[in-house]
DNA sequence: TAATGGTTTGTAAGTGCTTACATTTGTGTA
DNA sequence: TACACAAATGTAAGCACTTACAAACCATTA
């Protein structure tokens, strides 16, 4: 069942049922009318390959992530998902795993189905890197990252304030004398370098000197967790604050401290689900992730229509403040 | 840059370059590194489109499920998407939300696309709701269903034991003399069903009547759940043990009584972060989710070499104990 | 009535690949 | 050296669509 078959049973030619498949304005109604119902009669699709080869395009969009898995990017991924869906667009998606090699397959994988446009979602390029095959990538489709940033032409980032939001909370908690903050991480993305600096920012503002031995990475899960906090217990680190660099990383550590019996100031990272989860419910860093989702599709939308777009935007991240916060 | 091109710069035909591109025997070796070479060289990428035309498949499964935002779902597809990259395969992921229709043409999409397979996860689709749509679709490609349940051929199905481990749990509360067990649920999909039979064997077993007043719609979110522990318990429904079929819903329960004061046994649902994450830590019915994924997926390969497999196949659930299953 | 110009339709040439079949090349044997 | 046969390569016909361009049609207007 293809074009022919239906040119023939409506008795006109091939064009014009491409033209009706096309909504082309070029046609009469009453042929138009005629062709549908032949269409529906059979039960016709059109073959979205030979489609895709006519046109170029089979309107479909890459999605990129190190993780559905991980409840944050899921959500961002369910984000983009939706506004291509809506937009007539749908998603590949292709999950990457940590390492710079399956990274680049990934990116190798989208440039050869032609997708229209690359969404990568987390920093899982980083600035410093190896980005070449970025770069190369860039050159024959857009790419928008959220929550991540590299410049290049052709690579368009939306990232978060989360250095601000990151010295402003050091700030508060310096008010508040908590000056020995722990900083739980894991991954070191440009979103955790950021985190970092802010970290360093807020206390550059007091004139304290960072201790190192506090910026700890750490597996995400709450065991590595638990395991990380009474070590560093035990080897003599003292903190009287803990900042995640994630919502898990925080809450391990506030599970971890309630049972040892120590109380402090809790902040998680992301504002997830997990934050208001937790018991006490924890304060949690919003880094603004449907706005960052909502604005890289903005400027998709500018980038398929062949207008230019902003290189990077900056959206605001902002402190939600929980039981977590008010502890002594 | 097509493949004319590349046959032309290496000084062979088209068809010898089609057949290194796709790793045919029958090309000297000295040949194929020479299409090779100049296909380095130019940095030549065959045109997936065209490919699919020809091989009519461009190697692509669809993904279909109601919302990657979902925790249990994002791990589904993650165990998916996974399983398929390995084999050479990948996804088009499309969330349909709740109503039927959006089910309907993400299915219709889906076919259009001439993906090799489409996976739904989760029970999006019922047994008892109109399936003309996904039988008409199974007719074109196989279906396969993860954790839900539709007897039509061409739709092959996992699902969990779900019923028999809400049965045990019951007799094991019904045995520890809670007897008024309030069951929270969101949306009836098949596996919902299940649980709901659950429920109901274990009651039957001690020929205990079932209080229907005691099976509760609820949305899934924790102050859904709030509002309605608090209106059942102003309505005076009294009970002494709560499952949840989801996580959250058991979660919420939770806070909800610990913060009026009321001490009692929760299970929840699927095994999820949220937990191991809660305080006190929850108990939970693990339902297999990694393992009907790795059934379904070894379903999908034998499918798709054209053999035949088993129509449904289960895998059983099982009760994973924590805090929250000992109060009292 | 014929010329004009716009609308509708058809023809045919892409689009870039796969593959059956024909042809050429190469190897080993009589 | 000629022959048979297998291996390697080429030719050309798909695959199912889009679209530029040409042709036909129709309604105005002079």
């Amino acid at each position: 069942m293809n074009i022919y078959d239906i040119a023939e049973k409506s008795g006109v030619s091939i064009a014009t049922v491409s033209r009706v498949l096309n909504d082309s304005p070029n046609v009469r109604a009453a042929t138009r009318e005629r062709v549908l119902e032949v269409i529906r009669a059979e039960g016709y699709t059109p073959n979205a390959f030979a489609r895709g080869l006519g046109l170029g395009s089979m309107r479909m969009v890459g999605i990129l992530c190190t993780s559905v898995r991980d409840p944050f990017y899921a959500q961002a991924v369910g984000h983009v998902e939706e506004h291509f869906r809506r937009n007539g667009l749908n998603a590949i998606l292709r999950c990457t795993g940590p390492t710079t090699e399956e990274k680049k397959q990934a990116l190798e994988y989208m440039t050869q189905k032609n997708v229209d446009a690359i969404v990568l979602i987390g920093s899982i390029f980083c600035e410093d890197e190896d980005n070449s095959h970025i770069a190369a990538a860039a050159q024959q489709v857009p790419i928008i990252i959220i929550n991540g940033h590299i410049d290049l032409p052709g690579v368009y980032c939306v990232t978060s304030d989360e250095r601000k939001a990151v010295c402003d909370l050091v700030e508060a908690l310096f008010r508040r004398h908590k000056k020995r903050i722990l900083f739980l991480h894991d991954i070191m993305t440009y979103s955790c370098q950021q985190k970092i600096a802010g970290y360093r920012d807020g206390c550059a503002l007091f004139d304290e000197p960072v201790d190192d031995a506090l910026i700890v990475p750490v597996e995400r899960n709450l065991d590595a967790v638990n395991d990380c906090i009474k070590r560093l217990l035990v080897q003599g680190v003292s903190f009287d604050a803990v900042v995640g660099a994630e919502d898990i990383l925080a809450l391990g550590a506030q599970k971890s401290l309630h049972r040892i019996g120590l109380n402090m100031p809790i902040i998680g990272f992301n504002n997830s689900t997990l934050a208001r989860c937790a018991t006490p419910e924890l304060t949690s860093i919003d880094n603004g992730l449907e706005q960052m989702c909502t604005i890289a599709l903005g400027v998709l939308d500018t980038l398929l229509e062949k207008k230019e777009a902003s290189r990077h935007t900056v959206v605001p991240a902002k402190l939600v403040e929980r039981d977590s916060f008010r502890a002594n």
